[in-house]
DNA sequence: AATCGAACTTGACACCGTGTCAAGTTGACA
DNA sequence: TGTCAACTTGACACGGTGTCAAGTTCGATT
């Protein structure tokens, strides 16, 4: 999830159209963000944007990864894997992946869509749920090395389970559609997910 | 949700055109089902196709319509508004519509796709969402008047929560990603959506 | 100073899927 | 017999992606 992207940061170009592709789709884009769209918005040709990134699918790619790696998601996360009980785990879990959300989401929206016609947008998309689901794990399995975990789940369970309540879509769902606010957000799927997950107070 | 639909009924070349659109929609469609498809799994003309939907976006909302309606959503959904407790009700909903999820889940999500560009199909697709929110909001109504609802939660953001704990996408992420049996689906969102939403026994 | 090559430009074109248009065929019904 | 509706074939426009070919610009090489 974060293999230093040295094309992007060497090249200025790249750089250039990732911030654009970037700024384009988290903008909240007004209808779909074609090729030609970013070409313009960095200021290039829409040929030369080709010849940078052969493919749609191929730039989505490099935008998402791009996108982690100027957020440092891996420092984001650190809280997490730093907690003591499983509880707290969650907790940082919850809140670092929570805020995290309304950074990517609008490449993440061009990720997924992208991913239900091209294989190679869907391997990507593939492996950052792989990656999330993963950290989804390590909290369930942090709370079950505890004793904390409920009863009528396995921690594989609690993990999906986790992963779908704090998913982008859900995410859009409550945020963008219902109108939450990102605090209360954050908030209600800590409470929610000890509620769902953890063990009921003896 | 159920306006009988005439149109359908009456007329036999519609009636086959919305079978085949379910037939291709519902039956894991490999990637993308195109109106040439649909025409040719009816049995006419791509040109006839149009003739009787004007464009793709009305034949995906009148395909949903009608998948309700053979379904008899209505009566699927009886057993929900006639339990006694907050919580039956809850249980009766989340069996309901969990159940409901696997026949509609190629058709929503044509439409959901189809949303994201064409207005129509987003209108559509936002009378369903308001529905089943609405089932939702009725569910969480039924819990708070029994005094039965977590304190930490208003009705309306119960419902919300409910809506995205039981959504089509979390659905497809658990039954079709991770594996769940649409049996353990049911029963992990009953006792999920009870311990998420409820007031924890005393 | 001449030139080579990389990055970029303009402009054209093929492909695909949606949606439209025009002109013909078929068959039922009056 | 004529007419109307449903349907057919075949063509075409449009928008978006991706490709191809032929120039331009400019810095680095020798």
């Amino acid at each position: 999830m974060s293999s230093t992207d040295q094309t992007a940061r060497s090249n200025p170009t790249r750089s250039r159209i990732l911030a654009a592709t970037l700024k384009l789709l988290g903008g909240g884009a007004p209808g779909a963000v074609r090729m030609s769209d970013i070409a313009k918005a960095a200021g290039i040709s829409r040929q030369a944007l080709y010849l940078h990134y052969p493919s749609r699918a191929e730039l989505l790619v490099a935008a998402a990864r791009h996108l982690d790696e100027v957020n440092g998601i891996d420092t984001l996360l650190a809280p997490s894997r730093a907690a003591a009980t499983g509880r707290d785990r969650l907790d940082a879990w919850v809140a670092a992946w929570g805020g995290y959300i309304p950074k990517v989401h609008g490449t993440a929206r061009a990720l997924m869509a992208m991913a239900s016609t091209d294989p190679e947008a869907a391997a990507a998309w593939d492996d950052r749920r792989a990656a999330i689901l993963h950290g989804c794990r390590a909290a369930t399995d942090a709370l079950a090395r505890d004793g904390d975990l409920h009863p009528d789940l396995t921690a594989g369970e609690a993990a999906d389970l986790l992963f779908s309540l704090v998913s982008i879509r859900s995410w859009e769902e409550l945020c963008l559609n219902a109108g939450w606010p990102q605090d209360r957000y954050v908030e209600a799927m800590q409470a929610g997910a000890a509620r769902l997950l953890a063990k009921p107070a003896a």
